[in-house]
DNA sequence: CCTAATTTAGAACATAAGTTTTATGTTAAG
DNA sequence: CTTAACATAAAACTTATGTTCTAAATTAGG
């Protein structure tokens, strides 16, 4: 089931293709279905890939059942439709944040993920998720690891939990915004602690916090 | 597509196959699929009682596509097939936590739930989830509105993350779990917190947390 | 260049699965 | 009771869709 070897290029554009299907129509395609999108000139060709890709472990077939194409994950294990957003990279306070690259990565499959509700994306559109690094951002009731779903803006909201970065202290830093005046309040999530002050200029908006996740032993 | 009125016994049993066959198999049921497991006598009673669950708007028809059932929200999205867990009711420090009505709520269409990650599930077994009211656990880096997700369990580990019950204070907790001796050490998530001690007769172990889910505006 | 393995083609086949039709039983309102 | 709307049945029909077969083209080694 393990194949490191480079897969055909109709192979590997058939893959591609189940996924694109099965997250956009919610079910599976059929043999013709696949040999349209993929411009194939019989469906046995189909069925032959399709028998590869089997073969590799990257799919699962039901025999005889409409539309029993089933794709798997690295474990083997059937993937959801539900959506996923790219783990872009990691935040920590201190550390510049990537660049935003939105760009699809035709390999994608290699990429860290996280599946979120299709509901969050439905309302906020566009999102990645960058993961925690250390504790800094306790203040904002985020943990050491936690994955934060965040939309990409360069404004924000009074009240809304942001990614700010402050140019001088070179840090970035997940608070709630409020804009006073010629100054920025940033304010911790946590009530206990104190907010920070910082004139405007100083603060950049790079996003906005939509979703929190937290996953423990 | 609005409807109130109640549903008869056999178009709500179609109704949880449907979610159910989806979630389980990540392809909707045929409707002989339906017929089978519904135990329904003929094809075109199925198609009957599938058409009527379209007008009244809980399932979306792709003409002449095999399984071309899409099960819908209550806004009229088609949902994933993404394993949902019931919120069975809120927790706050003080508030009882509701009997752990595991049993399959017929209707559990009206009925909070949220999605998960099937790896959760796959790593867990049967899970729960709760909404948190009130600012209470703040300690444990949880805010107001969130939802926990639990393993029930009646033992934990030390270090893991436990809905604890204080049986004098009448109060539900969510820290980290330390048995010492005959004492219980209950160490809030956020450092800062000091932690609190208990006779082991005292605490009640409820469930285990395995994940936060926090959405924001 | 030759041969074997891989991949592509075209067509036909078999059945899985949506749809339709006609008849019968059940319930609710007047 | 009567009637109409609702719901169930059985069977047949159509087509959507997986599968198979045979042959040809292409690629990879040796």
């Amino acid at each position: 089931m393990v194949t490191s070897k480079k897969m055909p290029p109709r192979r590997q554009r058939i893959l591609a293709f189940l996924q694109e299907f099965y997250s956009d129509n919610s079910i599976p395609p059929t043999v013709r279905d696949i040999q349209r999108a993929c411009e194939i000139s019989s469906t046995s060709v189909v069925d032959y890939n399709l028998e590869k890709l089997r073969e590799a472990g990257y799919i699962n077939r039901r025999q005889d059942v409409a539309r029993g194409i089933e794709i798997l994950d690295q474990e083997g294990e059937p993937i959801s439709n539900a959506p996923r957003v790219q783990i872009l990279g990691l935040i920590a306070a201190g550390a510049p944040i990537p660049a935003w690259s939105v760009e699809e990565s035709e390999a994608s499959r290699e990429f860290d993920t996280v599946e979120i509700s299709p509901e969050l994306l439905r309302q906020h559109g566009k999102l990645f998720a960058l993961r925690v690094n250390g504790t800094s951002m306790i203040d904002a009731l985020i943990d050491d690891g936690d994955v934060v779903i965040i939309k990409p803006s360069s404004v924000a909201n009074n009240g809304e939990m942001v990614v700010a970065w402050l140019k001088e202290e070179e840090e970035t830093t997940l608070k709630k915004f409020y804009a006073e005046g010629s100054q920025v309040r940033l304010q911790p999530a946590n009530s206990t602690m104190e907010p920070i002050y910082s004139p405007a200029e100083n603060v950049e908006v790079h996003g906005k916090v939509v979703s929190v996740i937290r996953n423990l032993g």
